[in-house]
DNA sequence: AAAACACTTGAATAAATGCTCATATAACTA
DNA sequence: TAGTTATATGAGCATTTATTCAAGTGTTTT
C-alpha cells in the first residue's frame, strides 16, 4: 500500500475509509483558495464591519457621519474601513477633506442574505 | 432641533447629512440580528473549519479521518466540530465507538459559493 | 476485568484582533 | 500663516481564539 498523506496518528477508521478520504482529498480545492474564503468570511466575522457594510448598501456615507450613526469613534470606523478597503468590499472618493465610503458592488448584500437565510431557519 | 442620536463625536457633515444619516438608522435591522450575521461568518473565519465544512460537503466523515485529511490532531478537530454544531451547521450520528459528522444542509454551499464569486471577480 | 480505541473536554499558551489614545497628514478657513 | 476640520495611522492594551497537552468518558475487544 502506497503512501498517499502524511499522518499525524492513525486509526482503524483510517483503513477502512482509505477510499473515501482519497476520493474527499481529490475533490478539496486548493489549499489557497479554502484560505482567501476564510479570509473574506473573517471581515464579515465582527459585527462593526457588518454594521459599516449594511449602512453603506444603505448610501454613501463619509467617516464621520458612519463613525456617529453607530455611536463609535471616528479612529475606531476609519480602522475598520480600511480592513473593507483591503478585502475589497468598499470604495472612497475624495471631496475636499471628506472621504465619502460606498460599497464596490452588490456581492455584500448576496452574502448576507446567504447568511440570514441559515439564521433564520434555526 | 431635537437629539434624535446620541452623539460621541459630531463634525458638520453630521448636520449637513443628519436627514441621510437618519434615513439609513431608520433602515438599519435589530442589532442583535447584525450580531448574529457576524457570529455565524465568525464560525466561516477560520480555514480548519471552512476545510471541514468543504469535505463534509463531499462525504460523511467521523473525526479521526477528518483529521488524517486535514493533517491535524483528533483534538483540534473535535474543537472545531464543537463550534461548528453550536453554530447548527453540522449534525453527527454514532455508530459504536465512532461518531460520523454530516453538514445540516446545503446552506454551506450557498454562502461557499457567494464568497468565491466575491474572491474570482476581485 | 483489563486493555485498546474513538472521541470529548478543560486548562494553558501563543497569536491574532478590535479599540483607544496620541499624533500625523491634508485640505480648508480666518 | 496659523488654526480648524476630516481622516489616517502607529503603538499599546485587553480580549478573543486556535491549538496543544493531559486527562476523562464511553464503547468494543481480548
Amino acid at each position: 500500500m502506497t503512501e498517499k498523506f502524511n499522518l499525524i496518528e492513525r486509526c482503524d477508521c483510517n483503513v477502512i475509509h482509505e477510499d473515501i478520504i482519497n476520493q474527499v482529498r481529490d475533490k478539496m480545492p486548493q489549499e489557497e483558495s479554502l484560505y482567501d474564503l476564510a479570509e473574506l468570511f473573517k471581515v464579515f466575522g465582527d459585527s462593526t464591519r457588518i454594521r459599516i457594510l449594511w449602512a453603506l448598501h444603505e448610501a454613501e456615507m463619509c467617516v464621520c457621519d458612519i463613525a456617529v450613526l453607530l455611536n463609535m469613534t471616528q479612529s475606531a470606523i476609519s480602522h475598520q474601513l480600511r480592513v473593507l478597503k483591503q478585502a475589497n468590499l468598499v470604495k472612497n472618493r475624495k471631496e475636499g477633506k471628506v472621504v465619502y465610503y460606498s460599497l464596490v458592488d452588490d456581492h455584500v448584500r448576496e452574502i448576507f442574505d446567504q447568511g440570514l437565510i441559515h439564521i433564520n431557519e434555526k
